[in-house]
DNA sequence: GATGAATGAGGTTTCATTCAT
DNA sequence: GATGAATGAAACCTCATTCAT
């Protein structure tokens, strides 16, 4: 887990200001990614000196870090609100389709800032930062499967685990395909339709049936 | 479509050498991204001059692009391999996770530089790379599920191209979780195991039955 | 016209500064031309670091066209004092033949840099700086010389415009003469005599003849 | 004077090849001046080895100072053929001036080459330059007015040798307001009409009134 | 004579980080 | 707490020149 990477004198600091400098830096981030990203540019756009921002972050990867931790949130508390429901799970996938396809636009940044996260070169920070990211979310899939499988909701030969993991796989594709530059032509390609023209009704649909087959199909 | 990016000395150099310096591109570009990738360092390990780098390509971004050019024409052969055979969907698919699972090691240099090109934030750039790499790719699965749809060897309300689009999502998630070291610990806490000692055998029963109930449960 | 070609930070500098910086920049590119002057051995020689230096300047030739700016004011100064005058025209041109013998060592650097700049081979920036030095040179001419005409002064068949062009040609190839290598020895040929052992009483007299029958000799 | 600069092998060559390298040497030259040409596009251009090119030339300097040679000797022979006909001087001047409005585009880049070594910064360099391109010109006007002294063409209070230098000084400008990117351009600002489009007619009469008067009038 | 592959020093520019005020 | 001037290492890229063939 991801201890906090941010001074005590941020903690400090007024909400506004706090809420204003990882807005900026999230924008900053994902737009440019960590090394072209600018700390100096952060931290003028957040309206605040230099010098103040390393008084609240020791490095610019700190800076970095807590404005993952708090994409991340975002993100995971719009996945909470769904997973917690009663719902079946191909319902839940649904919902978790339709807020994809929706917010897309709205939560574009943080998405991209996930994206640039999952090509990080560094063993250690990687490791840190999924268990940070990935643990939640996982282990609301995974329980979720678990819950099925024992209401025998979803064919008995599957392993919850790898079906979460590929579930998964399937929706953070489809995230970065929304959002990211490269994902996004490759959606494209493969459609032929630009993903801003594409009907979502139709991606909904055909992702439920892909997903739906995978987990009920037994032969 | 991208063109080439050496210049014509490059072409002239031996093959030895040309082998040299992509192999040890591929490996830096891979393991430090483009940005830290250093090109003294890249000229020093391939054992030519800076001086003569600058002769074989214009720029750092021609050369990263040509080591991505290599590394996708070696893997584009393997499935090239595989996909042009007369077998079934689902065979075809099982022989495409079985390679992932035998060649990441082998090619992880080169997966983890597809990995840093899904990523890339230059739009202009993007594009073009997404046709290049995953043109030819798509192009493979979509003719082959038009075919068994044809056949009716699949569900016939799927549409080809989003499902070929969500098969490629799989498959290539699998091999960035062979790779990367941000997806290899996030199929870790998903599935509890570690990728390098996960029983390989598993995964491929698990993802076919995965893909084989997406593509063939109708209700 | 050039706008101003420095950053903000370079205005907030202390007067000490800026003009120490200009004083080292212009000796480096009257004595080293553009291409052969080295920021950083002016940012040395200012007492600054080369990270100051381009927060002041964005590149190179920002710091070189400040450098004219600065420099070509200081001459300009001493032109408008003189012309402003209600002397008659040879009176003026005596004055500013004498100015030119008088400042061309403590301004030598000044000059050498205007030398710099009109092998300028850059068409745009040439027009702009040409617009920056010559229009304010070539109003004070052109207005003096209309004057005499309309007071009958000088023949009535001359070009005002033309004749101002002359004339600062005249002058300008003197400056250079006082300062620039290859002008100095070209003059030497000329005369026989270096010019810095010239009496300058003779070159005054000589132009002044010369200009006088120019302007006043009508058949 | 400047002793030969080219090797032995130069001399060996075929005419059209030193032709040949001399031309696109002079043309490098006088468009990008010295530092910004490259001696290796020159060799390119020129239809030889780089290799070759340093069997011929010793440096870069030397091929340039062998390509002023050779556009000098060029511009003088034309001066020549005017100087050491028999009419009187001010006959001459206006075939001088005539000859430059006529040929200024022919020949622009060599002008543009004599005025790239009008700032030379090297004073070794710029001491050889001027007695090898100044010294013949010179010792022309100077005998051309000493004898029109003699003959009590002109005033007799002139010094033969200022008054050459003065009329040269408007020749020199003159050809560079026809050909130098600053001085079209300051020409454009003081006569109001672009070089390209003004009646030659109208600066050769004008000037020949500036120069006749200059050497006529006498209080 | 002729080639052109190869070298590598050196210059411009960027930006994370420090610290005096 | 807050500022922002100041630093300087390090990276990309150019091109005159060499030399083995």
């Amino acid at each position: 887990m991801i201890e906090k990477r941010y001074k005590e004198a941020f903690e400090r600091a007024s909400d506004e200001r706090k809420e204003k400098i990882l807005e900026v830096g999230i924008e900053e981030f994902s737009n440019n990614g960590f090394e072209n990203a600018n700390i100096n540019v952060i931290a003028k756009k957040s309206g605040i000196s230099i010098g103040l921002m390393y008084k609240y972050f020791a490095t610019k990867e700190d800076l970095f870090l807590t404005c993952i931790q708090r994409g991340c949130s975002i993100l995971d508390s719009a996945l909470e609100e769904i997973m917690k429901s009663d719902e079946k799970i191909l319902k839940k996938a649904e919902q978790v389709i339709r807020t994809i396809c929706y917010h897309s636009k709205k939560n574009a940044n943080y998405i991209r800032l996930y994206n640039e996260i999952t090509s990080e070169k560094n063993p250690t920070l990687a490791k840190a930062l999924a268990e940070e990211i990935e643990f939640p979310t996982s282990r609301k899939y995974i329980t979720s499967i678990a819950q099925a499988f024992a209401k025998n909701d979803v064919r008995q030969d599957l392993d919850p685990r790898l079906f979460a993991f590929f579930l998964d796989n399937l929706l953070m594709s489809l995230q970065f395909s929304y959002t990211c530059d490269y994902h996004r032509d490759r959606f494209e390609i493969y459609t032929g339709i630009n993903v801003d023209e594409m009907d979502d009704e139709q991606v909904v649909t055909q992702l439920l049936k892909f997903i739906e087959g995978a987990f009920t199909y037994e032969k």
